[in-house]
DNA sequence: ATGCGATATTGGATCGATCTAATAGAAAAA
DNA sequence: TTTTTCTATTAGATCGATCCAATATCGCAT
């Protein structure tokens, strides 16, 4: 900047001016600097006008596997939010590692990003996150919301998402529907199951907890937990899965198994990614929006660092029943063999 | 950091040097300034630190499609390298838009990134990866190279992936070979049609022009070009194509039009994404590993960070033939219909 | 006591920007 | 001509760290 002061015959106080179009400038000197400007080959130190300004332009996000299309779909739709409205984005994939999540979020925070955005990884001690409520800076909880800590949060309605989808399947006349996938330590799963469990309430049903089966979030899981209900004595007629990619290895155990999906056994998801409307038949799902999730913790995160007198809120988005061909009426008795 | 020092009862010197953990101060002035630190609740200004010393940790990473399953991958494995090596990653989504790819790049330069990943947007022109050869930080270019440009570049041999995808197919009798999805735009469809006219010349055989069909490079894209080649007089009994995604969307129009995948025709995918063994039968691909990929792309730019003198390489993964179930000989005159 | 080398500590300049309050210059009003 | 009022410009302090050269403190031999 001195360089460029003494190229353009001021002082380093107009450059700055010029440098933030500041109206005060004379045009004719305006247009001395910038052709300093290009002649040097400058280049504006954002970290150094950040640090004299007490600001920060870059906002972290911490998210726990970007290689689910989900979270990427989140992440994306977050970034995009964050980049329009001129923030830059520090961002680390944690791979479900509390540890490596800590360290993280420490340097960032080191960085002095102006807010977080996180997704908390499994097995996430509260700890972490209660630390993180005198931090300056805002954080915003998306997705996953750990219980009883006052951070801002955008998720989806769990609990009304899988009652919802229960219900459907009660409707169709199944009584014996199974819950696939997922993991006690997990906020999402213990959310998709309580709705599970209040829709069968509802119907007079009392939950059979051997047709609630914890299994790994993949394709693999699926498969497994499906071929568990399946060696059942009298197994169940349908499955409310965890999410899409568990359905889909649960699909790939009933074609397995040579039972006709939707008339044999139904099936719904979670989620509605790319690949559920692809499946044989398409699969019947309950969509969450995961671009919309990250635009709006995006706008949350965003208002309260314009504003960090505005309370944490938790905003929480209903679903929808995708209604497709993975469902239908429950089957006769000679045919459920 | 004064604060601290008062506390302490010490000099700002003193608590820098405690600050890097430095030998040189005595282990009781340490912990009386370690004790002020916790007490203080003081956090440590990595950007004014790297202000004064003329360094940067952190990494710009811009990609073009963080939805696609093969770009998150590959950005995955980038991230977790630059993460243990102590660097924190600007990362952004350019949404093939290379407008917006040049706005995050200027912006990610002026934060003073310490080197760039950059996965170029399709469209991007030569003017803005040119420009890049004089930032005084390095560029590696990963999976997409821009021909002609001295930056580093980390790539799949996409011709000769092509190549033994083809040279499998040829050797299965097929003489009629499809190549389906991608558009002109794009160098690695260059390549990889490239890499696919050569085995054709060196089997003798002719490449039919109207067999290469462009498509957009989604599911959508496969199945059009699929119906589009069964249309021909005379339709080819097999097809090589852009991706796995758009594999995918043939093989769904290969079952829509009646035909048994593997036998009625043969398909290979390209890059060996997580849902390539799922599909029925499970498709032959080529991979590529894209997290191996990003994982050497890191390296190669930290190497250059540390080693500014060290001129840019070009570095080309040798891809392997992941042979499934979705090849098999050519059929007979009847069969063929 | 004095000197000496080793070990600890420190003041002040510096990185590249912004900010405040002061000032110079020009035009308008007295 | 003098005063007032804008409009442009500027000097110097500052943000939070590091770095360098200088100095203080210590144990130990003389």
């Amino acid at each position: 900047m001195t360089d460029l002061a003494r190229a353009a015959g001021v002082s380093r106080s107009t450059v700055s001016l010029v440098l933030r179009n500041s109206p005060l400038v004379k045009r004719e000197t305006r247009h001395r600097v910038e052709e300093a400007i290009d002649r040097l080959g400058y280049v504006y130190n954002r970290n150094a006008a950040n640090l004299r300004r007490r600001t920060s332009d870059m906002v972290a996000m911490v998210i726990n596997d970007l290689t689910n299309p989900f979270f990427a779909e989140l992440a994306v739709g977050l970034e995009d939010a964050l980049q329009s409205a001129g923030y830059v984005s520090l961002m680390a994939n944690t791979g479900e590692d509390p540890e490596r999540q800590r360290r993280v979020l420490e340097i960032m925070r080191e960085h002095g990003a102006a807010g977080f955005i996180l997704c908390p990884a499994m097995g996430t001690e509260v700890r972490q996150t209660t630390a993180m409520t005198d931090w300056k800076a805002p954080v915003i909880q998306v997705m996953r919301r750990l219980p009883g800590v006052r951070l801002g949060a955008v998720v989806p309605d769990n609990v009304l998402g899988a009652r919802m989808a229960a219900e459907r399947l009660l409707s169709l006349g199944h009584r014996r529907i199974a819950f696939l996938g997922g993991s006690d330590g997990n906020v999402v799963t213990t959310e998709r199951v309580s709705g599970y469990r209040a829709a069968l309430d509802a119907a007079g049903i009392v939950a059979d907890s051997a047709l609630i089966v914890p299994a790994p979030l993949n394709r693999g899981g699926g498969v497994e937990a499906l071929r568990a209900v399946l060696a059942f004595d009298s197994p169940p007629t349908a499955a409310l899965c965890f999410s899409d990619v568990v359905a889909f290895g649960a699909l790939d155990a009933l074609v397995a198994a040579g039972l006709r999906v939707g008339r044999d056994f139904s099936m719904i998801g979670f989620d509605d990614i790319a690949g559920a409307r692809h499946t044989l038949p398409p699969l019947t799902t309950v969509a969450v929006y995961p671009r919309e999730l990250g635009r709006r913790s995006a706008t949350a995160l965003l208002r309260r660092i314009a504003d960090p007198s505005e309370p944490p809120e938790e905003e929480i988005l209903a679903p929808s029943l995708v209604v497709r061909g993975t469902c239908g009426p429950v089957p006769t008795e000679d045919v459920k063999r």
